[in-house]
DNA sequence: AGTTTCAGCGTACAACTGTACGCTTAATTT
DNA sequence: AAATTAAGCGTACAGTTGTACGCTGAAACT
């Protein structure tokens, strides 16, 4: 087999084998790479042919957690176009993703506030795409001022991820309860955001 | 020295060694029984004759932390009486809080998305009383329905929490700024939650 | 065909972990 | 005054960690 393929390969192995570890009782910064080598198959010292770091394959795993995200934006934008609620379509699609993906979001979780700087700022990151691509939305489909659409955008995205956290510890009736509190407070904030502009500009 | 005091200074000790311990880049998680013990200056072994497990050292924090969140709730609303804006107040008071008790904020934070299900239990258990508290003054003052004033509040403690997190990251005058922008969104929730009660009811 | 490259392995070591066990010593009780 | 209690210590041990070092064997290149 090609050399360069196996390469990508027994990355991917060790990708997925932090992935599996990353389940209820087990942080990222807890996780070994003695462990991550064991699960993937390979012997502790053939990690460093593909990673400088166990950091690097933290970023990694970030990364690729938030790719993931982005293109669940892009379903949920898809199915918003032939009509129906934003708002309630958009939360049915986050807590899928998560309770599909559950630890794909709790590294994320974990990571926002979790012990390396560095980290915290990778995920920081990936929420503020989150929060900008709503925040244009809003925007426009609002005909709110910037700063108004981008406070709305981040106090919904905030709501999101911490009911998306509860959602996590739940099982599929509680989730679909919180899901629809989370349409309801979405509301609130789309609401109070709009009459908040009403306000001022009188 | 009587003994029992002696043992309580001890167990004290031990107690503010473990807040010392968890800085900015150290989880309560991640910090070994042997740790605590050498900031504490005992011997390790020493450390059972107060608790049984690191992990009851854990809870004792947790319900330190949250005993500290709940009296400076009472001051915030003390200093209500006088007059002022509530959001304004509290989220000054709070932000006032997490700067001046940083590891104690970052416990709860931590432990709140953390890897064992007992303490996320006990972080959730605490802002229930947060939430709980601010519904019941919701109800009261705002004159909404039980139910709506439940989920004002809670979406409101969401927000504090999440912009609190960002704030711990950030310098004075960030702070300052996450903080304006948070009472705006907490207007955002007062104002749609009421809206949303309005337009129910015709 | 001969040479180079390099993914993966095995061994090794020092550092750190939790905790079992028995001792000391001073406060407390009898 | 004598006996008991118990907070704290020191030693010890087995387990786990990260990673340095040199080797192997097959793929890639010349």
């Amino acid at each position: 087999m090609n050399r360069q393929q196996q390469k990508l390969q027994t990355r991917q192995k060790i990708v997925d084998a932090a992935f599996t570890l990353l389940d209820e009782n087990k942080s990222f910064t807890a996780i070994s790479l003695r462990e991550v080598a064991r699960e993937a198959g390979i012997a502790p010292t053939s990690f460093y042919r593909h990673f400088a770091d166990i950091n690097e394959l933290g970023l990694t795993l970030v990364d690729e957690s938030g790719l993931a995200l982005r293109q669940l934006m892009r379903k949920a934008r898809q199915r918003i176009q032939k009509g129906g609620s934003v708002i309630a379509i958009s939360v049915h699609t986050f807590m899928e993703f998560i309770t599909k993906n559950r630890n794909v979001f709790r590294l994320l979780l974990r990571e926002h506030t979790g012990t390396s700087a560095e980290f915290r700022a990778a995920v920081m990151r990936e929420i503020q795409y989150f929060t900008e691509e709503l925040s244009d939305y809003v925007e426009s489909h609002l005909q709110l001022p910037a700063d108004i659409a981008h406070m709305q955008a981040e106090a919904m995205v905030r709501l999101v991820f911490s009911a998306g956290a509860d959602a996590l510890d739940s099982d599929p009736t509680a989730v679909e309860t919180i899901a629809n509190r989370l349409i309801i407070q979405l509301r609130f904030i789309q609401l109070g955001a709009f009459s908040y502009h009403q306000r001022d500009k009188s």
